[in-house]
DNA sequence: ACCCTCCTGTGATGCTTATCACGCCCAAAG
DNA sequence: CTTTGGGCGTGATAAGCATCACAGGAGGGT
């Protein structure tokens, strides 16, 4: 199948042997561009490991407003599908695929298992977490002392980075949504980017241009 | 010794053997209040367990400017000082002691070892990473959603629980600064708290005296 | 063609917070 | 006693951003 060489060529630090296992119950799921793969309050019973795609994993309060946490990419996996299905506990964050995504499901019982056995499947989860949290810690420094326009740069640098693409498809609205500001100021910051020659902007897309400072 | 019977009461979710071992290879290290436990790019050789006092874990930018991620309590442990154990890496936070301090180190050699060996330890490990990361989406909530005045009075909550006790005794200033906002604004904000009832202004201190609201 | 909805641009206004500029009190040091 | 420095209170001012109000354009459906 053609997830055999994927699994390889991601997860190469894996032994072989675990390698093998991962292949054999790792369960394939593939979710469409835009589509949930975890809403809050969610139970989760599998540890899931990115294949191919992008997954925007952020956090939604009572009154809507959402928070930005990180996104994934292939080879990477959810720190929190971990330990929520290690503990049986339902999720308190939101996954959803940026584009079409496929991701390898695996079955909570296992994770621990392998964590006995495996060392480097427990190097790969206490470095998941490593990486999680830092990024975590990433969005935590941008939030607390960046103003806006600063704010909205990192956003696009992201999906840049992210979707390796220079062409973000997303309304004024959605990103205001995310950077939790409204649309209005949005589109005044992204009016001044434009006049300084970063970003190009069309109908319902921004074109990056050069993001250099 | 009296580390002991702290550690069995601190750890009871151990098995005997871990237990036996981490009593026997835990070194104990002293801390004084204010005094700092791990700074900024500094080296990082052992995982710590918290066994008495308050640990406050928090960043710092290059301009000073500082993010408050947690406290840690006793039968707590620093995530941070896991991963960064196990992967040799030098850590990008600060941790000082905010009462006189004991904790245990342990060697990041066994850590490694540990998580192989006794489903318990591992299963700490996940857990402490899942707290932690919890803690920290708490604070990502309130720095952006929340103003000042609502922050200000979860600060005094945090304290609160922290040091078990209804004196602060922290000048407007470190308040501020905590917050990332400044004396003034404090200052006016308590105002407002004594006002309503919250809180008594002392010299030098302020003594908490009802949070409901 | 027409309507309707979604996306965008822009001015006006006000809230929250940062910053500046003082002056006051108190305590420790000279 | 006087000086000095740290902590505090308070007004004035301004930056950053949210919100409201409104208008125009583009596209899809009927």
């Amino acid at each position: 199948m053609a997830t055999a060489s994927t699994t390889q060529r991601l997860f190469q630090q894996f032994e072989p042997e675990l390698l093998k296992k991962v292949q054999q119950v790792g369960l394939v799921r593939k979710f469409k561009a835009e589509e949930y793969l975890m809403q809050t309050g969610q139970q989760i019973r599998s540890a899931v490991l990115v294949l191919d795609g992008v997954i925007k994993v952020f956090r939604e309060d009572d009154e809507g407003n959402e928070v930005f946490m990180y996104n994934l990419h292939p080879g990477e996996a959810c720190a929190i599908s971990m330990t929520c299905a290690a503990r049986q506990l339902s999720s308190q964050i939101m996954a959803k695929a940026l584009v079409d995504t496929e991701v390898l499901a695996i079955p909570v019982e296992l994770m621990d298992e392998w964590a006995l056995k495996y060392r480097s499947w427990y190097q790969f989860v206490l470095e998941t977490y490593r990486s999680r949290f830092e990024e975590l810690l990433d969005t935590l420094d941008h939030i607390a002392f960046r103003n806006l326009d600063e704010r909205l740069l990192w956003y696009l640098k992201q999906h840049q980075k992210s979707l390796k693409s220079n062409f973000i498809k997303t309304s004024f609205t959605d990103i205001a949504l995310e950077l939790n500001s409204s649309r209005e100021v949005i589109s005044r910051l992204m009016k001044k980017l434009a006049e300084k020659g970063h970003v190009k902007l069309h109908k319902n897309e921004v074109e990056i241009l050069n993001l250099k400072m």
